[in-house]
DNA sequence: TAAAAATACTCCATAGGTATTTTAT
DNA sequence: ATAAAATACCTATGGAGTATTTTTA
């Protein structure tokens, strides 16, 4: 059977002549008729009952040609569908994000996002990163947000900006003397850090294994925020990423935050999506965005 | 866009895998992968990601594979819906009778179509002649019984019975002590007659105006009843076939039914359908019916 | 007799097959 | 390295055409 098959049916049915519903399909009368033939012996009914004057629908034509019209309808729903989803900046598109960033970053990208994509509906999923390498190949997510290293054969990364982190320290800690401060400085300081999963307790982890610096026992904050009042509380110091540290002074009067010599140790944040996927350029966009929002209110850059 | 082709997408959606669902829908992986190509093509949107180790639907094509589940089902609908009337002995079957003819013919026959044909649901239209000769070819019906002369050159109409006519005249009447009559005893008498439209009219009129006897005037019978009634009140003689009769003796005690000498005028049953019937052979079992019925129930025969 | 569907046949587009290459993990 | 989809290319089915015949009202 064959959809074209039921448009000649439904024709012939409309018109009441093979001649004009071949016509009406563009197709000459022997082929419509013979198609016609075809239906009803793949069917084992007659459809039809034909004389040189007049053609009529038999009881089971009457319902077959019904359901023909049922059908072609579907199939009309089936191709809206995807005019409806033709445009590539339309339709859903699943975002994932490391918690270290998704609240410091979105405030400042989501109303550029649905400026530039007005018609397409960004989910955000806030996600640690083995989280996001589960989902993000198995299809569950488009994209992700996330700091390198991304170690996954499926995915590609594009870098977006480079994240330096700072000292997070108490207003009365001895370092808030300094200006800058070397991960040296870091020795002999109570490290605290995030519990495990996210990827900036890694990054962290590598920098004071460099230096020789401890993480302090039996402490793993669940948050960044968490982390934070924890120094604020004079427990010991920290290591966050610049967006964190946010944009008002004002914020957390008991931390100072410090920058690090160069070279400025730092995150990278990457976009990645599937290889196979088909909405790169949709990403590229994104990242663009992200890219540019970080520029404009950070002053002027995060080095990228 | 074919059905195969949406069969092969629903078989790739649910195995995940573009070999597994090519072996199931029995054509080589190349032939399967092409056609959803050209399919993705076609609809403008890509609905399969694929990588060597997986295979994921986009946002659209689980859309469309719900689409195409559902086209596919109304096709397996269609399929079921042609196989219920394979059967040529089931379905619906309009069946035209003339109103001289139904009440009398009808309760002999009824029964027996039923166990004859028992998923068949015949429905039945008391119509005269010129209602059916315009309904029957048009398709309202799928067949009729009436009397000859059947003018349609779109109709075959099959001899089921001659159906003699007796002469009813009133328990008083002169004629009663005859045991036979002639046409021309009709002469002299107020022979009253059913109105325009019934055939029994026009085929009583022809053996009236064969041997010169009129017409009473003023008064047409609308049914068959109404006239048996003005013969019994005294208001003059008519012409009835022999079913109208009926088997009971002890009906109307006022009439008595005089049979003619030969050669007996007789009216011929006959069950008509289009030419373009596929429904011959059904007809011809239902005249077979309506035949011995007539046979068994009248006694021997009325001449067949 | 005339209008319309069916038949006969020829042709070509395309679905399908096999062998091979490319791709991605 | 390997599994799987894509590509290349050939074959053959069947849908479409034209010319003609058959049917039936």
């Amino acid at each position: 059977m064959n959809l074209r098959d039921l448009h000649y049916l439904v024709a012939v049915a409309e018109l009441n002549h093979f001649g004009k519903a071949a016509e009406a399909c563009h197709v000459s009368q022997p082929t419509l008729s013979a198609q016609i033939k075809k239906l009803e012996e793949e069917l084992g009914v007659s459809l039809l009952e034909r004389t040189n004057k007049q053609v009529l629908l038999t009881d089971v034509g009457r319902q077959i040609v019904m359901k023909s019209q049922q059908i072609l309808d579907s199939v009309d729903e089936m191709r809206e569908l995807a005019l409806q989803h033709k445009d590539p900046e339309s339709g859903t598109f699943h975002l994932g994000i490391i918690p270290t960033l998704a609240p410091y970053l979105l405030p400042l990208v989501m109303n550029a996002i649905k400026e530039r994509f007005p018609n397409l509906k960004v989910l955000l999923y806030e996600l640690q990163t083995p989280d996001i390498l589960k989902r993000l190949p198995a299809g569950k997510l488009d994209a992700a947000l996330l700091a390198l290293p991304v170690e996954h054969s499926a995915l590609k990364s594009i870098p977006l900006f480079d994240e330096p982190f700072f000292a997070a320290v108490p207003y009365k800690h001895k370092l808030v003397k300094q200006k800058q401060v070397s991960p040296t400085d870091l020795v002999g300081n109570d490290v605290l850090l995030l519990e495990d999963g996210h990827c900036l307790r890694d990054q962290a982890l590598d920098l004071c294994r460099k230096v020789g610096a401890d993480e302090v026992e039996g402490f793993r904050a669940t948050s960044l925020e968490t982390l934070r009042q924890m120094v604020a509380s004079g427990h010991g110091i920290t290591i966050v990423p610049q967006l964190a540290i946010g944009s008002t002074p004002s914020r957390m009067k008991q931390i100072r935050y410090l920058p690090f010599v160069n070279p400025k140790p730092s995150r990278t944040i990457v976009i990645s999506i599937r290889h196979s996927s088909h909405r790169h350029y949709l990403a590229l966009e994104l990242g663009k965005i992200v890219g540019s929002r970080i520029e404009a209110v950070v002053g002027n850059k995060l080095i990228d």
